[in-house]
RNA sequence: GGCGGUGUAGCUCAGCGGUAGAGCACACGGUUCAUACCCGUGGGGUCACAGGUUCGAAUCCUGUCACCGCUACCA
């Protein structure tokens, strides 16, 4: 079971647009599904839309649409981000896809077969738009303490979950799994959360028709989270080619905004628990980012669309940013000035400025040939032993999902070619023809220690790493590269033929 | 109100019992292959504050202040 390393992102619900903090767990997700197969796993990375509920019926109706053309008006949005920011998700599961709601249905009956789902009333007072019950001691100055908007007094007949009966195996599991549920404070608060107290939840409405109807009472339709939750299994099949199922299933990693925690984190446990499958391997709770220091709002007009910034920096520039700024567990701030300053001093001047003077060099002096190398000394040997430490330590920190730190470890090798290029200072020597083996070595090593990275960078920017690598002369394609045989030292042929092209990323004024 | 977290160089943060660290910014030096880039060196911090434990505390304990998260409740 579960073959395949199995990364999702959460589905994305289709009444906002792609902004940067969506966009954020998506590239997250990418970067460790390409790492996963340059390393050989057999992926299956899967993203979507949430398309159903009380909100996306609304938005609809304001526009006098119906909700599946409001819906598929929508999704074409999130499919161009994907597609600028070259992020290659195996699929893409709409909860409106027949193959979704099948699964719902199935999965919901199976509950009700085994007397996990029960009819009760709820009469109380209620948010449509997050679409949850709240107790009057929850209400904010006649309003929903989340969202500030109006609530409603409503009472109807829901059909429930039994949660309550499920919390102590939760519990359980979450406590003697460390990793399940990271980072480690949000582990905290779930745990002391499902210590204080739950309740079954009320998974089915009444009072709008925009949703998967219950097959066992058609005026029901389903809450839209118990819904949303299962397009991790609906999407590889479950219920109707159990074979592809159980190679996939279980998920090695849920990424989740802090805000859905709670759903992905004890919810979506018990009623795995209830259908008898297993629980993903892990659930990380990202942090949220903030826009020069504020909270990203529609009211304050600040939220930004990655389709802004990849126009002015381009994707890879973007997905580098996003990954090196922010510790992927705690809350960051996006400012202009610090994606302007890493651009231009990690990406225009260290790595973009190493690949053009390796490179130009190379072309310089050999006519763009890789020469042959002859001996190596103690700076060549010295560049080659920290491989395979930055090869070690990039494992760990994507392990722990500390993209940041991984990036950091990348830098170390360029940061070493750089030195590497001015302590050998080719420069001086190339007009000495009694030089031509030092030479020879010293462009070889360079360029080799440039395929190598391009190696390391391609999760992470896999255009350049692409282009970087077809420009030291390699032949075979990148992706079919895998580390870590494909980091071994001497991959490059001597003979080859090295492009030079364009500078990688222009250096933007300040 | 309860539980938890954070407070370290101008900025962002790492360190979490053994002589204060990184990147950026700043200053100086080297170099000229390269996208006026790279490499090296340096200045800069009573590690929020006050007590305590210890041979020794940024690191452990207690208290105070500030900010944040989860949660509860009163009106």
């Amino acid at each position: 079971m579960g073959e395949v390393f199995y990364v999702t992102t959460p589905i994305y619900y289709v009444n906002d647009m792609p902004h940067i903090g969506t966009a954020y767990t998506t590239v997250a997700a990418d970067a460790v599904a390409r790492y996963q197969r340059l390393k050989g796993r057999r992926v299956f990375f899967l993203t979507g839309t949430d398309e159903h509920g009380q909100k996306v019926a609304q938005a609809a109706a304001e526009r006098n649409q119906n909700p599946q053309d409001w819906a598929d008006s929508m999704v074409p949005h999130f499919k161009e981000t994907w597609r600028i920011l070259n992020i290659s998700n195996d699929d893409f599961i709409r909860t409106t896809d027949n193959r979704h709601t099948k699964v719902a249905q199935v999965f919901i009956q199976k509950l009700k077969d085994k007397g996990d789902i029960y009819l009760g009333t709820y009469e109380g007072w209620y948010c449509v738009y997050d679409e949850s019950f709240l107790l009057s001691s929850q209400i904010v100055d006649g309003g929903c303490p989340e969202c500030r908007r109006p609530v409603e007094w409503v009472k109807e007949e829901n059909y429930f979950f039994r949660l309550s009966k499920y919390a102590d195996r939760v519990l359980k599991h979450i406590e003697e799994n460390p990793d399940f549920v990271q980072p480690e404070s949000r582990r905290n608060e779930v745990i002391s959360f499902i210590k204080s107290g739950l309740s079954d939840q009320s998974i089915s409405r009444t009072s709008f028709t925009w949703g998967i109807p219950l097959p066992f009472d058609a005026r029901h339709v389903m809450y839209v989270w118990f819904d949303a939750l299962l397009n991790y299994i609906s999407a590889i099949d479950f219920g109707s080619n159990m074979k592809r199922f159980e190679e996939i299933w279980p998920a090695d990693l849920h990424l989740v905004g802090k805000e859905i925690l709670r759903f992905h984190a004890i919810i979506w446990p018990a009623m795995l628990f209830a259908a008898e499958l297993p629980l993903p391997k892990r659930i990380f709770a990202h942090g949220w980012l903030t826009v020069e220091g504020q909270k990203m709002s529609k009211s304050l007009g600040n939220v930004i669309a990655p389709k802004e910034l990849v126009d002015e920096y381009g994707a890879d520039a973007y997905r580098y940013y996003f990954l090196r700024e922010f510790s992927f567990g705690i809350d960051g701030n996006f400012s202009r000035r610090t994606l302007l300053g890493r651009y231009n001093a990690e990406l225009a001047n260290d790595l973009g400025n190493l690949s053009s003077r390796v490179l130009t060099m190379v072309m310089k002096y050999r006519d763009g040939i890789v020469p042959e190398p002859k001996a190596s000394g103690a700076e060549e040997n010295r560049l080659r032993e920290i491989i395979p430490e930055i090869l070690a330590k990039l494992d760990v920190k994507m392990a722990a999902l500390a993209f940041n730190e991984a990036l950091s470890a990348v830098w170390d090798l360029v940061h070493a070619l750089n030195r590497y290029v001015d302590v050998s200072a080719p420069w001086s020597i190339a007009s000495d023809p009694s030089k031509k083996k030092e030479l020879d070595t010293i462009l070889y090593t360079s360029l080799e220690g440039l395929r190598i990275l391009a190696l390391l960078i391609y999760p992470f920017m896999p255009e350049t790493g692409r282009k970087i690598w077809e420009r030291t002369g390699m032949s075979e394609k990148i992706t079919q590269a895998r580390i870590p045989e494909a980091a071994n030292w001497g991959a490059l042929r001597p003979g080859s033929k090295i492009v030079t092209g364009e500078p990688l990323f222009p250096r933007k004024p300040e």
